[in-house]
Order: structure tokens, then sequence, then C-alpha cells
DNA sequence: TAGATTGTTAATCGATTAACAATC
DNA sequence: TAGATTGTTAATCGATTAACAATC
């Protein structure tokens, strides 16, 4: 496999494949299509096909995909196989509930310990180390961590982003509700509630209106 | 002002020019200019103008928008001012931490209660209650819930969206790690970890690539 | 063979960007 | 007036969809 460069829209349709072709049942059939897995999640079967095509070699006319053999590709396509660490900035509450969550391990993804400006425990219920922030020097340099988590108040965002950069970090997940300026080489995503909230009230406003 | 109809690559700008605007100091100038707007966030200015001219009848040449009214406009454009009431369904880690976070009101976003088909308490340490699953028909009917918030595991949500389509609910934050099947008369914004984690894990290994 | 499916090439659609006229 | 800015019209770009040939 020819590995092109990839869209940010094809790249985010990836994980929702490979979570439906995990959630299928063990004895499904060996084989699935992509005409199947459009209709499962209400898509165009060939937009299934084009975005299947960047990461596998190809189905058989007929019969489909190799089920087992894609949910692999895609995997490795996404890096899910081998681990990321990562460091969680601000252990208020949404950083506890992340922290806790041991889904992440599923995605590949590794949160080693969080930093706060004022720890109030030592670790979590999980056991996850909470140092200070002032120890988050020291510690990237000897894990050599690529990616932060950002979940301070909005306020403290751009000073912890900057600490990151600083300390070697290249991609940060962003749960602060704000811009952050960064080098262009450093990648920013942020996880935006604002963003969602907005689409979904405008639909409950159109929804309201039409009922007059 | 005349509503266009307004796409939602657009509409998920807006709250990031709000959020900004609201972070300016209580004394920063009146009027603020698109081209500033666009420097500060990293965007095209033409862009900015475009977006602005979605939810504002108009900045002055040469001076900019008034700043005060922009904030008004898109907020209520977004209906910020009018709250939404919402209910939770899985009083999980993650569940509590969108319960206990204070910050939705700002987006007119108010969470009721939470349900559980197995409550731990109660209510959240905020005071919020904290319901058995199977009281949800009446409290949505008593108090004509249209917004439902799903944290719970994956395996179960799908059975959830459709107790909360049946009890009325026209809008769906599925922060379940899965796809919902809903009619097309109701809306689910997926607030999909896995996307962004996708995106990031990415970046970094292009970055680990091209450093060898 | 017929039919279901894949994969590719072309057409469409929508969103972003560029160019420019209007305004203060 | 000159210059900064707005807002609009046209061009570009990218992503989705449609049409179709290839395959088993």
């Amino acid at each position: 496999m020819e590995r092109k460069e990839i869209s940010k829209s094809v790249l985010k349709r990836l994980p929702g494949y490979l979570s439906y072709l995990k959630s299928l049942p063990e004895g499904s059939a060996t084989y699935i299509s992509a005409t199947a897995l459009a209709n499962a999640l209400g898509m165009g079967e060939v937009q299934v096909r084009k975005d299947l095509a960047m990461v596998c070699d190809g189905g058989r006319p007929k019969i489909g995909y190799l089920r087992e053999r894609l949910i692999e590709d895609i995997s490795q396509f996404l890096g899910y196989d081998n681990t990321t660490d990562a460091i969680l900035i601000g252990a208020g509450k949404l950083g506890q509930a992340l922290l806790g969550y041991g889904g992440f391990e599923a995605y590949g993804l590794n949160i080693l310990a969080a930093f706060d400006a004022a720890p109030i425990a030592e670790q979590t219920q999980e056991g996850k180390p909470i140092y200070h922030i002032s120890q988050l020097e020291s510690f990237c340099r000897a894990n050599n961590v690529l990616m932060g988590i950002i979940t301070v108040p909005a306020m403290h965002a751009q000073q912890v982003c900057q600490q990151l950069i600083d300390n070697g970090i290249k991609a940060i997940w962003n749960f602060a509700p704000t811009h952050l300026d960064v080098p262009s080489n450093i990648l920013v995503q942020n996880e935006n509630m604002a963003t969602s909230l907005a689409v979904l009230s405008m639909h409950l406003q159109a929804q309201i209106k039409e009922k007059k």
C-alpha cells in the first residue's frame, strides 16, 4: 500500500469505521462491503469506498473487504498500535475525568501524569501521579513526551501552552475554550464544546421556530 | 438584519469570535476591525468579515465593528441569551465532570438533572439531582426538555438515544464513541474524542517520520 | 452469464480566497 | 485627498457525489 497524502476530512471519518467494525460481534461474516458499512453509518457508499482506499489495499468485487484486515489496517494507519505518551495539565474536574477514563488506551494514548499549579492530591483514584507544575520540565525531558492535554481555565491556557512547547511538546489537545497561539510546526486540536453547543442550539431554535 | 441561511462551517467559527471578544479587557477600544480579529485568531480577514456579515448588520469602513454590539449580536444569534434545558444520561466520571462544569451557563445551557441505570448518589456535589433512568419519561414530560446529553458506555448509547427520542428530545449531544441511528428530524452532535486523537496522532507520526 | 461490488474518472457542489469597488 | 477598512462579485480550491468501466 502506497501511503498517499490524506485529507483531514477523511482522517476524521476513519475512527468511525473502525469503531463500527470493532463493534460487530465475533461471529460476523468474514467480509464486509462498503455498501454495508455505508448503510450502517448513514453515509454514501462511494465515500466509504474512497476512504477505505486510502488505508487498505483493495477489497474484492462482489465480496467486499476482509473485516479483520480492515480493522488492522485502519488501526495501524491511525497509529493505534504504537502508543503515544501524553501529559495533562490542569487536574480539575475535567482533567480528572480524562485521567480516569480508561478508554484512551484503545486509541494508543497513554496519559503518563497530570500537572497542576495547586495539586490537591499526589495521585488520582486510578493511581496516576499528579505533580506540581514546576516539575514539568524535568518530567518532559526524562520521558520525551510529545503530546500535551490542556484542561486548565481559559485564562491560563496560553501560558501553559507556551510552557508545553518550551518543553518539547509537538501536539496539543486543548480543552480550554480559547484560541491558542502557536508556531506553525505545533498542532493544536481544539475540543471545543462551545462549537458543538452552537450547532445543537441552532438546530433547536430552528425546530422551535418551525413549530410556531 | 435579514437572517440568511447559515452554513455549519460559519456557525462553528462564531463561538471563537465571541470568546475572543469577551476576553478583551474592559478598557479596550470601542471598535474592533475584522483585520484585528483575524490576526488575533490566525484566520483570513475576508473570512472573518463574511462570517460577521451573517450575524450583524455592518461595520463601519475604516473603523470596524462596535465591540459590545458584536458580542451581543453573536450571543443572540447563537441563542446564548435564552437558556436551553437539557438532561444528561450516564452519571459516570465524564457525566459528573460535565454536570459539575459551571461554564455551560455562559452558553445558555442548563443541565437540569442526570439519569443513570444505577445512581450512586441522589445528587452531585453541586446539588444536581441524579435520578433512576425509570424516571426519565415523567421528567421529560413535566419539564419539556429538548436536549439530551449521552455519557453512557458505547454499548448502551443507541438504546438510551431511542429512549430520549421517545420522550420528545430533539437534539442529542453524544459523548459515547459510537454512531447513533436517528430519524432525520433529530440532530446528533458527536463529541468525538477518537476523531481528535486521530488528527493529533497523525501529526505526531508525520513529525517523527520527518526527523528520521 | 448476470449481478453485486470495487475503484476510477468526470461532474457537481460548497466553502475559501482573491480582486475590487464603496465608504468614511 | 489618501488610506484603512468594509462588503461584494468572481475565481479558486477541495471535497463530495455521480457515472461508468473492471472484476469476480
